[in-house]
DNA sequence: GCATCTTCTGAACACCATTCGGAATATTTC
DNA sequence: GAAATATTCCGAATGGTGTTCAGAAGATGC
């Protein structure tokens, strides 16, 4: 039973895996998959939420379904440091999704989902409102390609086609 | 009753903001919260699936947890039209989470995780492979202030403070 | 105001998550 | 290398929970 550099084994990823795509299969059903016990299962699963692996189990809604027909990613520039209370206040509004400080020539990435454009511009005017805000650049989805949740696997590809030092 | 623009009471708006933050409580516990009876959470959430207000229900993982520390969004800009089947593979990566096509000075907008800041070098090399690809500009993410999935609320507020045209 | 459709509740059932002892396998220790 | 320890697994039993159903309550339409 190899385990990764993180200590997961090849049933774990395939088991991270396949909850992350859907919890709603028995433990059996699951357990046939990865050719596991629905006890074993259990257990397995029950280490992953001790240890924080699954942070949670909760259901994904639809955007559009729920008013929230419009995506976009906005970044903020502003003099000083960015995380000012103002900023944080923003966390409150449902239409928030992530919140980013970031290295490049923004500050803070926010990705928001509004009901249509004009919700849009109400909640850039909020943030053009913050004295310490100098400029705001917003891209506007038009069509998204793909969109999922954090991942179990990771691709061996990328960690060995790196530059080597010669030494 | 009073239902919502988007066919949603009260109730409705309760119950998908509670089972997007967690599905691990039964309904009856569920039922509590919102005044309402197991089999009736049962009919309703049922009904969510069916209509595809919820589109899944699956575990979150934890991105450090599973090999996946770094946070980068990255745009790339290219000739012609962006989503090329080069482009589209890059789907296939588990690095990589969203792939969106935006208005603004950019194509594409992708939200990518690895493990290191070499798995990203190596991920972009490969996008910058692409003949059609001209420019990129990644962001990578210093600290996460908020990071959630989409949520059930919406703001009244933004939706009146729009500008009125005068007739 | 009556008929129809929807939505709720409480009780009954069937299924599944969970627990437990014991076997099998890996890991450590001497 | 073998004994000792720890870990992980499975099969069977059980308690809890999802799910179904019939009937009552409420909303909706004519």
């Amino acid at each position: 039973m190899p385990k990764d550099p993180h200590g997961l084994d090849a049933i774990d990823r395939k088991l991270l895996g396949l909850l992350s795509q859907g919890a709603e299969q028995t433990y059996a059903e699951i357990g046939k998959q990865v050719g596991l016990s629905a006890p074993a299962v259990h257990e397995r699963v029950k280490r992953y939420k001790a240890t924080g692996r699954i942070k949670s189990v909760s259901a994904q809604l639809d955007p559009a379904m729920t008013g929230k027909s419009l995506l976009a990613f906005v970044h903020v520039d502003s003099t000083g440091w960015g995380k000012s209370q103002a900023m944080l206040d923003l966390c409150n509004f449902p239409e928030v999704e992530e919140m980013h400080t970031v290295a490049g020539d923004a500050c803070m990435v926010l990705k928001v989902r509004t009901e249509n454009t004009q919700a849009l511009e109400a909640l850039l005017a909020r943030i053009y409102d913050m004295p310490e805000v100098q400029t705001t650049k917003s891209y506007v989805a038009l069509s998204t390609v793909l969109e999922r949740p954090v991942q179990a696997g990771i691709t061996e590809e990328l960690r060995e086609k790196t530059f080597q030092p010669r030494d």
